[in-house]
DNA sequence: ATAGCAATTTAGCCTTGACTAACTTTAAAA
DNA sequence: TTTTAAAGTTAGTCAAGGCTAAATTGCTAT
């Protein structure tokens, strides 16, 4: 506050888009801890090869993200071995998971078909605030 | 459907990533037909310096965008002079308009306050399906 | 024990979308 | 009319997130 473009509310939209920006380059880490912490629940291991089938990408592409991953701290790997997350990629899948189920919840409770649910949730949930999912949170008790 | 993965609804989630993936690749596109729209309407032309103190990028970038807005039929621009929509860009802007008004509008009505409403409505519209948009507008009725 | 296949890694390429720095053009003030 | 500031453009850099092709590793069945 206090720069010349907040007096006139309707021209402070910069804000807005760079917290857009930044939740653009959180989401594919969200969505990779969160169907790593699903393959450990599910199969045991998360392997690359399962994350590119059920990405749709390249082994390649599931390579070079989780190294960045691993840069930053929410995975192990060690070469040619299956994937681990830390505590931290622990923590943050907990709270993707539980997001995704609330934002999901919500959309079927209004009326929305779950497979169509399912597809705009995995897009929703990571724009959603912490006051917007407790609104959709209160509405589903 | 018929390949091997759609046999365990559990394991048949690429697809919903890869629309994920093309919903990104649209956003800018829209975020910018919608604001240049927006300029036009306000100001009565859509200059660059606008755009770049809108979004919160340099002037640089926002050439960069518009010259692939323009690759792509959504914009007209000639040298130093303002920027114009094309029928298809002008078409395209309503269209993100009346999205963005129905989930604006739509998180106020369940009780986000409207600040955080502006925010989230900018995230969540890119991501809302034409379904989960008639269900939001029906709820407003 | 090893041959061969599946999984993983590496290398190199592309586009998007961001940046800075330097340059050019336009338009307004002196 | 000239100077100068603002606006726009260009060039070069970077990271993310895709890809293909080729090399390497690990596992399994013979």
């Amino acid at each position: 506050m206090g720069d010349d473009t907040s007096l006139n509310p309707r021209h402070n939209k910069a804000e807005v888009f760079a917290r857009l920006r930044d939740a653009h380059a959180r989401e594919v880490t969200e969505d990779y801890v969160e169907m790593i912490g699903d393959l450990i629940a599910e199969e045991g291991e998360a392997r690359s090869v399962a994350l590119a089938e059920r990405f749709g990408v390249t082994a390649a592409t599931v390579n070079n993200t989780i190294k960045r991953l691993e840069r930053d701290g929410y995975v192990t790997s060690r070469p040619y071995r299956s994937i681990f997350l830390t505590e931290k990629g622990e923590t943050l899948a907990k709270k993707c998971r539980e997001r995704h189920r609330i934002v999901y919840n919500f959309l079927v409770s209004i009326g929305v078909d779950p497979a169509v649910a399912e597809f705009d949730a995995e897009g929703i949930e990571h724009h959603v605030s912490e006051e917007t999912l407790r609104v959709f949170d209160s509405r589903l008790k």
